[in-house]
DNA sequence: GATAACCAAATTGTTGACAATAATGCGGGC
DNA sequence: GCCCGCATTATTGTCAACAATTTGGTTATC
């Protein structure tokens, strides 16, 4: 939001700008698959031109995560359950090489940040607080994959991650899940600890695998696909 | 060219028609890393508009083949040589996972059709056909992430190659490359076969880390990086 | 001869108006 | 009462003109 703001006061906000703010939209669950985006709401909303809003949509397109349709404009894209599981197989594969990479070629000071986190962490499962753990789950997360030395796959999970982040925000991270995420990242980090590149592959695709599970119940009971 | 062509005879080619046009100018190294898009030559070389060859600006900017600067418009983007890198790990991780998916959930259509494209290789390798044989290879790649039910990662890997691909058409497929190819290809078929997933996936593994070392080689002989 | 200020050309950014198409509401006929 | 066709409205597609900025060369000055 802040963003926002600032730019406007300055002239106006660039295609990227309105880009990231109808990305937020979309997070938040302000906007929701099928949804059509209507350019003069947009303009009126963001303050950016016609021109600008429609290379904003461009650039979404791009990403998956809006369909443009001749003559229709753009609509807000829905995963079906089927995507959502070939997404988290992506993400299990290329974070499991981050894992391994990262107990390779790790520096001592990513290593120990990575044990920091991970123990705030711990801390807010004992305490009961959901929205910091995902905070510090998306850092921790962030940064094995850059220790690992791998920015291009930071930024491909992070494209893959957008589709279902509204749902992580809203339903993922409480209760009992919580208590399984750390225990996952326990079996994660003694790997790395113990130099063992294979097993913290393996620990970290089981990571993921988890998270798909949860999401598989989470679907039983409430049908988010479109 | 057809489409381009066919484009123009109705009215005139779409921003997506324009952003494919400069992706295979790009391939075939006609557009070089670090060069700059006119727009106008854009506009005079593919009858669009201005305001659809910057919309094809966009497009191109989020899938990182080109880079926008405000003012400066658009030019190619290049890899460096850790980018490759990072991308071939990322292929690596992605592809092996595919084989082992395939190996588990292919029909047997599609098992069969794998073994088809691979022989015709083979023969190409005999041949001394490098062209066909990179058209091939493309087909086989995509043919086992398919069969593997992964359409996402299918995408992902197809972004991932466009900013090495002009390399791959000018100087990868020749000579000795093509027979260690070939029997990588082997090894994975092999594995698929016997239903060893976890094989199938080491040798798919093995074959882009082959793939990455070639390209190494081809690095130090001429530098193509920016 | 080198350098800095400046001007002109080239290029991109922005806006507004107009055309083409889809969505909507209305009225008539059955 | 319901459905079909037509006109109206809303929305997107396209373009051309204008503004802002960079770039390259030129000239004056030291």
């Amino acid at each position: 939001m802040e963003d926002a703001v600032e730019a406007l006061a300055r002239k106006g906000p660039s295609s990227a700008e309105i880009a990231d703010w109808i990305r937020a939209q979309i997070r938040s669950n302000r906007f929701v698959p099928g949804q059509r985006l209507v350019e003069v709401d947009i303009i009126r909303q963001t303050g950016g031109s016609r021109f600008k809003v429609r290379e904003a949509y461009q650039r979404l397109a791009a990403d998956g995560l809006v369909e443009i349709e001749e003559f229709r404009g753009a609509k807000v894209r829905g995963a079906s359950m089927d995507e959502v599981r070939q997404l988290y197989r992506a993400r299990a594969a290329l974070e499991g090489l981050c894992a391994a990479d990262f107990t390779e070629r790790a520096s001592q000071a990513d290593r120990e940040h990575l044990q920091e986190i991970a123990a705030a962490m711990e801390e807010c499962v004992e305490n009961e607080r959901p929205e910091e753990f995902g905070r510090l789950n998306a850092e921790w997360h962030q940064l094995l994959m850059r220790g690992a030395g791998n920015l291009v796959i930071e930024q491909v999970v992070k494209r893959l991650n957008t589709p279902v982040h509204h749902l992580l925000f809203g339903t993922f991270y409480r209760g009992e899940r919580l208590r399984e995420a750390a225990r996952d990242h326990r079996a994660i980090l003694a790997a790395i600890m113990a130099n063992d590149p294979a097993e913290a592959e393996r620990a970290m695709r089981e990571h993921v695998e988890n998270g798909l599970s949860f999401l598989r119940e989470l679907d039983e009971a409430v049908h988010f696909h479109t």
